[in-house]
DNA sequence: ATGAAAGCGCTAACAG
DNA sequence: CTGTTAGCGCTTTCAT
């Protein structure tokens, strides 16, 4: 910069002004100015900048998996809501482990982003208050945080869940299978929470042998599917608990008959022609919804801790319409 | 950290060494200092060393869609590299728009990204060159920049159509359509040398009104689908050009019989299970290859620009190897 | 309309 | 083993 002022003949000062479009500067100097940072390429240090202003316009957002097209759908919507709000977004995955998720919260921290989106791993995230304190917004997305209050936009977990086997029982069947990730997930859990009710509700025994939670991987979902869909004994319908499961789930089951019944949690693409019926809901709008909170947060809105729950809603497509 | 410094009763100094782990500071010291930060919840300002070290250790990718399957694969991949080497990746979207991508690269150079890696829009990307003499290394993913030399990573493009349109002449279609993506995206009009090649080499009259190029939406295919692959003089057979239209060409062919033969360029989620058959490539090792370059860059290396090709291979799965 | 000086929070370079 | 000083590139404050 003090290289352009030097060329332009001006203080550095002029040259911040032309820069930052400040009025008060003559035409003709602005001009100059212009000039000069044309010819020498320059392209002014923004972490200077922030250093001396204090916000750095960017947020943090922090998932699962960047790859994953639930969290890269999420993602789009959050760049999306930053950009109108002239923020960048920096992505880190900690894949569902809880130690790089901290590592991640410490790193944007010290990059002093102006807010963060979590989908929180584990259910200890007590760790986040003195960031929150110091003056970090936080909003967490699709899942709540451990053992603290705080901003949370999530979907119906429970209630999708409830309708899915309601929509089963319908169609008449009475064993029914649920297949979720992880038990330390909160939608898992939640989702499982809503499966019980639903059974309940349908006048279902609830057999804890027809539930399973685990990291779904094309392995562990087969094996459960041998387990559980196949034989004399098998479950007649199965409910994946969310976009990962389903897909292993119809991978696994390609070759099974008869074929249970099957709805998924969570939408995908290409859902449609596969005729998988799921419980959907927008993933964009959750992530609107989250980003928009959180940069209310960063313009200093300070009431008390939202939750907004996400409406869901059944889409019918065939595979949840068979009977038993 | 001078309030760190006061409470631990050492110099700002002696808190810097101990927050970046240098050694010669006594264990009692550390001990005390590492308390304080604690008790004070500091976090270092990373903004400001960057200010002083020089590098931001942030790395910035471009592309068309972080939401699109394809691309959020490469970001996964490119993170996964990045924390390797300790970085940190700033994303954006610029959605095919050259001024959107000119933004965000000049963002980024503003940010002080240690390097960038771009999906470049457009073909004049002479722009870029200050950036570049700047010291801004800069790796150009998918596609190669418009009117300058660079390192380049691309799939083979060409190549991998010949083979589709061999396969198809295999099976004995004569008449097939191709559609790609709009003519001044790299990967659509390479593709598109490529089937009229296949069809030179087949012995096939390539005939232009079965090549159509446009953005990619449900009624743009649609709408070709009607044209070509319907009535008497129909096309037997169809080459979707990537991911996109592949998808939108699956749904605008669900009801539509006799059913063209078809394969895609690119592979996706799911189209194992929808039986297409597709010319696939590693996007993972597309965007490791790519961000390894790129810290070989970064970490000095100054050799000529490179170009790398990676190879593509054809995974039959049904669509493609019906007979006309 | 323009500029000089101070300082954001940190680290490099040099003492001690 | 520890501290002092200068300065990264910018903006803020106050003069002119």
């Amino acid at each position: 910069m003090s290289d352009v002022a030097r060329l332009a003949g001006v203080s550095i000062k002029t040259v911040s002004r032309v820069v930052n479009d400040e009025p008060a500067v003559h035409p003709k100097t602005a001009e100059r100015v212009l000039a000069a940072i044309e010819q020498l390429g320059f392209r002014r240090n923004l972490g200077a900048r922030n250093l001396r202003r204090g916000s750095t316009g960017t947020i943090g957002l922090i998932v699962e998996d960047v790859g994953n097209p639930f969290y890269s759908e999420l993602n789009r919507a959050v760049e999306r809501i930053a950009t109108a709000h002239d923020r960048h977004v920096l992505t880190g995955s900690c894949g569902e482990d809880t130690e790089r998720e901290r590592e991640l919260v410490y790193e944007f921290s010290s990059r002093r982003v102006d807010g963060m989106l979590v989908v929180p791993a584990g259910d200890r995230h007590g760790y986040l208050l003195p960031e929150m304190r110091a003056g970090t917004p936080m909003v967490f997305v699709d899942r709540p945080p451990g053992d603290i209050v705080a901003d949370t936009v999530l979907v119906d977990n429970f209630g999708g869940t409830v309708q899915a086997v309601r929509h089963l029982a319908r169609h008449g069947h009475r064993r029914i299978a649920f297949l979720g990730d992880r038990p330390d997930v909160f939608t898992a859990t939640e989702r499982l929470r809503g499966f019980r009710e639903g059974c309940l509700q349908a006048g279902l025994r609830y057999d804890e042998r027809l539930a399973v939670l685990r990291t779904p991987t094309l392995e562990s979902v087969t094996d459960v599917v041998n387990r559980l869909l196949r034989g004399p004994k098998r479950a007649t319908a199965v409910i994946a608990g969310n976009n990962r499961v389903a897909v292993h789930l119809l991978r696994a089951l390609a070759h099974v008959t008869p074929r249970p019944a099957v709805v998924g949690f969570d939408d995908f693409e290409l859902a449609d022609l596969l005729n998988v019926t799921v419980i959907a809901h927008d993933v964009g709008r959750l992530g609107e919804a989250a980003a928009e909170l959180l940069f209310g947060r960063i313009h200093g809105d300070d009431s008390a801790p939202r939750k907004v729950v996400l409406p869901v809603h059944l889409a019918p497509r065939g595979s949840g319409e068979v009977a038993p």
